[in-house]
DNA sequence: TTAATCAGTTGTATAATAAGACTTATCTTA
DNA sequence: TAAGATAAGTCTTATTATACAACTGATTAA
């Protein structure tokens, strides 16, 4: 896109601590990808049609922030896989909660490619969605935003 | 950040179609601002300071995409207001987890400035997760994808 | 053993962002 | 009501990230 002099590391927003990390353009699809099972240089390049060099920057400024990991092939290649860390894999509801946006808002003719699903049981999964500790699905204006409260240290 | 010739909208993913709206560098940021009550080109900026010709293409591709729109002012001032549509309100959830998230994985020396919350209750929200259709949780290695089914028309 | 593939690196061109000066319309206040 | 301040942009220039293509050295396949 541009000139990113401007960071969003030093704000104190989550949201924006989180977007420093994986707001650049084609990280998040790169943690799909990941997601979805690639795990070699070649596998993002032609899935997502990205450049070389950029593929390059992008997966080293994840390895850089602990989202993926860099660890040796297990068919015994020589060449290196790229796998997502737990800090990475808990993008998972992230992803979810974009993709079920997208299903709705950002329609494609043909509908849908992918679907979330319950491995368990193959059930589809319920909306991702804010909750009330009973499991109630609140209504959009009902959630608020506050100032956060000190939690306690232990 | 640089060429964005490559654009995601061809993409079936809604992931992709997704980002394609919301991805770039300040969108979320922008749409974070709106639900906390930004409504005037000068408290995006002056919250964000973000350059005023970027923030000015930002708006008007959110209002291009239908999440932002243009709505006369509440107090009677001859500036017009920045207003999320219902489109732009259900990014909720995405604004949540991307919260959630880097409360958790990137956090910042202060802990964070803001936290989720039922009006209704004042309490706390649970953690937005993928769940089965009873409420439970899944554990994130639980959760498959598979190719979208048709869904029935009716 | 030779050719093809893989994972990059290195240029060059282009497009998006940053920064700041400038403009016009609106608002405040004395 | 007139003058100054503020709001919401626009325009220009400089910087930087991305795209694209060619090239390189290591690994793998035939």
């Amino acid at each position: 896109m541009g000139m990113k002099s401007k960071s969003f590391s030093d704000m104190q927003c989550s949201i924006a601590r989180t977007l420093e990390l994986v707001g650049s353009w084609w990280s998040l699809l790169i943690i799909r990808d990941a997601m979805m099972g690639a795990r070699r240089f070649k596998h993002f390049e032609s899935s997502l049609g990205i450049a070389k060099n950029t593929l390059t920057n992008r997966l080293n400024e994840l390895i850089e922030s602990g989202i993926l990991q860099k660890v040796s092939a297990e068919d015994g290649s020589a060449y290196d896989e790229y796998r997502l860390t737990l800090k990475g894999r808990e993008l998972g509801p992230v992803m979810i909660a974009l993709s079920q946006w997208g299903d709705k808002w950002a329609v494609h003719p043909e509908g849908p490619r992918f679907e979330f699903f319950d491995q368990k049981t193959g059930h589809d999964l319920s909306a991702v969605w804010p909750r009330r500790e009973n499991g109630e699905a609140l209504q959009l204006g009902e959630v608020g935003v506050r100032p956060a409260r000190a939690k306690p240290i232990v």
